[in-house]
DNA sequence: TATGAATGAGTGTTCATTCAT
DNA sequence: TATGAATGAACACTCATTCAT
């Protein structure tokens, strides 16, 4: 068996490039013609894979939240936050944020979509639910209907001051960098300090509350 | 007799048409025949008044950072912060947050063009200079290429933290509204009190280290 | 106002185009491109003036039997038969065959679709209403649902052994003479006699039976 | 071990498949994917055994002719109408007229391609030779070049009020019952009366004046 | 100012066909 | 015999833009 020509390779290839396309000109924006050249495949081929252009922007959606998932609810699995909470809790976040940072096109992509009208649901706020509040008690990832108003001034707080200014962060970062001379390290520590003086500081002063 | 018809109405039309549809479906995404459609004028009319169809964004973009640097310029020489400052910055936010909200549509437009790699400049940037730190002495909007490290600190802090969830919730309140099941009264209450124990936090701190 | 390009006119040359060609491939076989270039107009003109392909499809249909059955209530509101019923009849088939003649391209088209199954309905079975039984009294081109067994029967003959082999005639005659070497008037002589040795046979029995 | 698999077995649900959507969707609207697909068939097999689209149509066509051909031999040979015509005809027809009626599919597609400029001959007429006038003596499928009138005459009035009526019955019955209200029996009876006062009733006529 | 008509260059998608195994 | 992967050439349809009046 020769790694030539491939299969999955080739799927693979145009799913990566077809991320990649999209986070830099938008769904609307890309053009089949252009990943298909740029993944290296006849244009024909991407529809041999992939029913229409939509369906690649589904598949890119459909693995990165059940990823996503998969990974919050085998960190629950593995205790979640029962013993050693400090401990833990820096553990998953380093992980998860890693993985989000990881996935800095597919977020861009869901950022963008969830702004246009085209999509039905808003696939943002999907994530939410995953990385917003960290599950009490293997909580469901739909949004529970009869929230209190309490629970549902946190996800404001979670969404709004805690996963929009990360996602910016990684959307923006490059561009930031080239605009305002910084290098990406320096960002990333001024932005540790933005989110540890104001995001976590919300966090700080709940947790003193609750004591 | 007097033109014909409404000749500046109708450029105001197009405009105002061409705002609301780039902000529902991007600027790749919006069509000139949809665009006249709505504003019920001709599709040649249209490039009679713009050369093409990124003068209409162009002429969007530039009118509201006209407006919005009129806006500070005229703050700022009716005396500032230098007098009363506590009651003269809740005025000049409350002017200016209400006229990003005003101009929410653009501020979609902005955003979602600073995410694409279309535009060559990042016109969400512009926006920092304007409502972040609030001129020492009639800075310039364009980013000053000396700014120290504090200064940058302070940049990301507003940026990231203030800028960005504010347009978001601008962006976003709709369909936050729609998924989550909350009036848009009950959610501008919960972002108020978001940015309160964050970002404000923040800006509270710094007050306190400075005496 | 110059005759050179008119707007109707336009139109009116994609129809005629589309009506030959469509009749020279089959509908789906038909290439837009094709039209267009017969037609001596862009490819998008014809987006302009029609919404798809089946669109043209469909107003080349409508079009042929809305003036056949203006043909046929012109007719009977002159008179029908009620006086002078063999001079009038004579009169109405020469010119409603002659109509249809001057229409086989649309009647070849009828025909095709009415094969394939891509049609819902079979359009071929509207012309046995106008063409097939003539109005005894005023009738709707509807087809009765209660009628009785000697109208069905009547139906069947008037459709299989007369309209079939007259549309089949004009569809086929030069391709006929082509290949059985005859010239077109001599076919149209003997396909006259022929006409008369069957179909017309029943029906002077039928008048025979009648009196 | 035999050969794997089912090989001839392949090819003729290929046939037969092909002649099925032929027939449904028309020669140009049939899609070799959903042949494959139908006939479960992996679709670079088709390949396999039929250079190219057209060739499955060719031995759709060939198989059918040869076949009529053979039919219409084998009963010359054995004996034609030489002894006992009347009864020698009946079976002749029975014979002939179930063979074409169990080949409905491949008259419909060989209708349909003899009215497309398509193909370059007219297939239909090659049934003239066969079904048309049976042999004087031995004639050749091919057209003869020197007939008489008489001959000719006596083609057309075969073809277009014999042959043609009982194939378009052939094509049509299913969608007439479902648009005129009959069964299948109903029109069967109802077509072959139609038949009888219209086409028979010439070559009644004819015997009769060759007498 | 305003418009109906027209167009070149795309734009996603499909098709018959071929290749490598 | 059989198949999954791959491709060039269409294909119907769209888009921003221009022209003539």
């Amino acid at each position: 068996m020769r790694p030539e020509k491939n299969s999955e390779e080739s799927k693979q290839r145009i799913l990566d490039t077809a991320k990649k396309i999209f986070a830099e000109k938008g769904y609307t924006g890309a053009r089949i013609d252009h990943i298909a050249k740029e993944a290296k495949v006849n244009k024909a081929l991407i529809y041999y894979y992939f029913k229409s252009k939509e369906a690649i922007l589904d598949e890119l959606f459909s693995t990165f939240f059940k990823e996503s998932t998969a990974m919050l609810l085998n960190f629950v699995n593995r205790g979640g936050f029962a013993e050693n909470p400090e401990e833990n809790k820096r553990k998953f976040e380093e992980e998860y944020l890693g993985y989000l940072a990881a996935n800095r096109d597919v977020l861009k992509i869901i950022f963008m979509e969830s702004l246009t009208g085209n999509s039905q649901d808003t696939p943002l706020f999907r994530l939410v639910d995953i990385g917003g509040n960290i599950p009490k008690e293997q909580q469901q990832g739909v949004p529970q209907p009869d929230e209190t108003d309490a629970e549902k001034q946190e996800l404001v707080v979670e969404f709004f001051t805690g996963i929009i200014p990360y996602i910016s962060y990684l959307m923006l970062k490059e561009k930031w960098c080239g605009h305002f001379s910084m290098t990406e390290p320096e960002l990333y520590q001024a932005f540790g300090i933005a989110m540890k003086e104001t995001h976590e500081q919300y966090h700080k002063n709940r947790e003193g509350k609750n004591h």
